[in-house]
DNA sequence: TTTAGTGTGTAGTATATAGTACACATGACA
DNA sequence: TGTCATGTGTACTATATACTACACACTAAA
């Protein structure tokens, strides 16, 4: 599923049960034009600005990484990391590029617990 | 340093024992203006694309991913991986973001060594 | 003393990014 | 039956990105 296509789905499943989220209201809540909204949604436009996605992962309750990675984009405090040590976190990165999800689970965990 | 100032050090550095590494023979090499290299050396325009720099860390026998953060970039190959598993490694950079290079090193050997 | 090479100033361009503004036809509803 | 909201077509726009093209003054070597 493509970007606008999940974004168009997601507004209109929550539409369903809540008028507040039409095309114009959820427009208008981002900071866009309707016009603006309708296209990204039928892709006749590109994904909007990172600060958009991030206002629409809001609104629909969806996470900003998933509809930041759908939009081709990487969000801009991960760049900030990686860029402080360039060479440490493209290693890594590189190295679980064709590791299962599992093993970088178990990382992350590692991590965060503190276990080493 | 910057990129622009890490640019010239380096090249003129290089320039002492070897004259093929002029502003104008290195910008042939790697395929810009001289004029254009020269600004990009003084900081009067932004650091130029990803291919650019890829041509002049090759060129210059320096490190890519150390060039492409200088210039306030991270490498395209690296966005791709992470934009496959936005989640995944979201987490794990923010995880990382304050652990010692040498937590982040133990990491990187650890799974390319596979000894889990 | 020509000539070949050097760095740089000025001016311009093509394409991408990230939108706005307004008008229009349609549908709901009171 | 008017009016209000809805989605969308058309036409722009401003700013950023990523450069090119040419001319000029200076320097070093032949």
């Amino acid at each position: 599923m493509t970007f606008g296509q999940f974004i168009r789905d997601r507004r209109e499943r929550l539409r369903e049960t809540d008028r507040r989220f039409s095309v114009r209201q959820v427009a208008q809540r981002i900071c866009v034009e309707p016009a603006y909204l309708s296209k990204i949604e039928r892709e006749e436009v590109a994904p909007p600005s990172e600060e958009k996605i991030r206002a629409l992962a809001q609104e629909l309750g969806e996470d900003v990484d998933v509809l930041l990675a759908m939009a081709g984009k990487v969000s801009s405090d991960l760049l900030a990391i990686i860029r402080k040590r360039p060479t440490l976190f493209a290693d890594l990165i590189r190295q679980l590029k064709s590791s299962p999800d599992h093993a970088i689970l178990r990382v992350v965990r590692k991590v965060r617990d503190g276990d080493w």
